[in-house]
RNA sequence: CGCGGGGUGGAGCAGCCUGGUAGCUCGUCGGGCUCAUAACCCGAAGGUCAGAGGUUCAAAUCCUCUCCCCGCAACCA
């Protein structure tokens, strides 16, 4: 059992936003969460820089399109790389194995016949290079206003047409293959009406920032075919020693992209799975947006205010992944905003987990020496929490292979709760002057709380779990299984005390 | 008749598929504690679940209609 995890390829003229960091960091979290649940993972994002945008913008700056691409691929990889994002390969549909992949694909096809070349007719805007149909016209003209002219051209079609009866037989019988559940309904419903056939080439007359297709020099192939193969070619398909991995990987392949692409990836690319004779993956996942307080969409020109990436300074890397973890639904909307984030990274992180944290260190400092006192379970309430304890591992577990990380937080929330309700009934700072014993056992198991809701924090927040575990001297790799054994704490361990891992956060106001 | 999502105490949401005392977080109010990051703990107020009709012993939950928000609308060279 392995877990593969896919985000889209982003548009490399893209400006990086929230969007794109939202499901960089959901799959990372995911992918994280397998790792400590000890599966074989695999974790692909990437850029893709093909297209007349691309090509454009590079000729407008003057440079050729791949040091365009260059340049600007590295924007995405290096903001990954300030939000602790651990892909195992980021793939650039430039690079030369990707596109000897989609060549091999299109011969594939093109053989098989599934690929065909037609002729056909259409208003083309010179001064835009934009093809328009009838209905898109305004008045006879562009919806810009431009001139347009009749023009014939011919062009490749895959013959999408043709899969559109088994894909929808694939849909029924596998139920989890498009989720959410309504997201399945959409697609289903696209799939009442019949499918047309799908235009993948451009004659290079027009666009030649493309990859060639390898039956016709005179066309490259277009958006859908370059960029949707890269799920299949970064993980080794069609590469010599690399079959045993793509075979390993690809039945479990979950792809988690945004709900404005839906019908591309449930319905373009299984149909071309299928006529490639592939098995589909295994899951297709829609996450919602990140909506203003007014509950619009995010967009340039509205949020001007502040970035939603900015806010990794106000609350840190994690506090930003755990707002996007925590706050969310996965596959709803949901408001993002300054005062939302703050709230969630105060209350959880500073005021349950942060400061449970720090009470529970500093009354060993003060009432043992900095050393983890005996694991002994003479208390009522001791049994308790031990419950409540030992369950969490596996609630999470459950909750993270139903995609639902923010439910698995949830649990975690529940323990800490759990935990510093356990501290006041216990109350060690009053029992340590007249029963000692009895004060070490509260907080060796409130540090014990911390110590399992940390490890089981630590693919949402990376850093901050492993300073909490560094001071309590855990430096064990993680794995699931040390948060499941409530007393892995070896009693006498030293514990360093320190600045709040959580400052709260003051609002301006 | 384009497709889809949503309308649940002041705010944000869960519950709806598989009907059966309306739940969570924040906020508000009162109390406790004082180890801790003005944190932590206990308690309270506050909702006829958008509206109407229907099915049922019973509906936020199923069916029908209405109103109101919000997205999407690929391919279309």
């Amino acid at each position: 059992m392995s877990f593969y995890i896919t985000t889209p390829i982003y548009y490399v003229n893209d400006v990086p936003h929230i969007g794109h960091a939202y499901t960089t960091i959901v799959a990372d979290v995911l992918t994280r969460y397998h790792k400590l649940f000890k599966e074989q993972t695999f974790f692909l994002t990437g850029t893709d820089e093909h297209g007349q945008k691309v090509e454009r913008a590079a000729a407008a700056r003057g440079v050729p399109p791949q040091q365009h691409c260059d340049e600007l691929s590295k924007r995405f990889e290096n903001i990954w790389k300030e939000l602790e994002i651990d892909y195992n390969f980021f793939i650039r549909t430039t690079m030369g194995f990707h596109k000897k992949v989609v060549q091999d694909c299109l011969t594939e096809l093109h053989e098989k016949g599934d690929i065909y070349i037609q002729e056909y007719e259409g208003w083309y805007a010179v001064s835009e290079e934009v093809f328009y149909t009838e209905k898109d016209l305004v008045n006879g003209k562009s919806p810009q206003g431009n001139e347009v002219q009749r023009v014939k051209e011919k062009n490749y079609f895959f013959k999408m047409s043709k899969y559109q009866k088994q894909l929808i037989e694939y849909i029924h019988k596998n139920p989890t293959f498009i989720q959410p559940d309504y997201r399945k309904n959409e697609v289903l419903g696209f799939l009442a009406k019949p499918l047309e056939d799908l235009c993948i080439s451009r004659p290079k007359a027009r666009l030649s920032w493309g990859i060639e297709i390898p039956f016709d020099r005179d066309y490259v192939t277009y958006v859908w075919f370059d960029a949707l193969i890269n799920y299949v070619s970064g993980i080794g398909l069609k590469q010599k020693g690399k079959e045993h991995q793509f075979n390993e990987l690809w039945p479990d392949a979950v792809h988690l992209i945004g709900k404005d692409i839906l019908i591309t990836h449930s319905i373009y690319w299984p149909t071309m799975l299928m006529a490639l004779g592939l098995p589909l993956p295994k899951m297709i996942f829609a996450h919602g947006w990140w909506l203003t307080k007014e509950n619009e969409k995010m967009s340039k020109s509205k949020g001007k205010a502040i970035s939603p990436l900015d806010m990794k300074d106000v609350v840190g890397v994690d506090g930003l992944r755990y707002f996007f973890t925590r706050d969310i639904h996965l596959g709803n909307d949901a408001q993002f905003s300054e005062d939302l984030v703050i709230s969630r990274v105060n209350t959880e992180l500073a005021n349950n987990l942060g400061n449970l944290f720090s009470r529970t260190t500093q009354l060993i400092t003060k009432y043992f020496n900095g050393s983890v006192p005996a694991n002994t379970q003479n208390i009522e309430a001791t049994k308790r929490l031990v419950q409540t304890g030992m369950g969490t591992a596996d609630k999470v577990k459950a909750e993270i292979k139903k995609m639902a990380p923010n439910l698995a937080i949830g649990h975690i929330v529940d323990l800490l709760n759990e935990a510093n309700k356990y501290l006041e009934e216990t109350a060690p700072w009053k029992s340590a002057k007249t029963n000692l014993a009895a004060a070490g056992e509260s907080l060796y198991h409130s540090l014990e709380a911390v110590r399992i809701s940390a490890i089981l924090l630590s693919p949402v927040m990376p850093q901050k779990t492993e300073a909490i575990l560094t001071r309590m001297g855990w430096d064990k790799e993680l794995e699931i299984d040390d948060a499941r054994k409530w007393g892995a704490l070896k009693p006498g361990t030293a514990i360093q005390k320190g600045d709040p891992l959580f400052p709260r956060i003051e609002t301006k106001d």
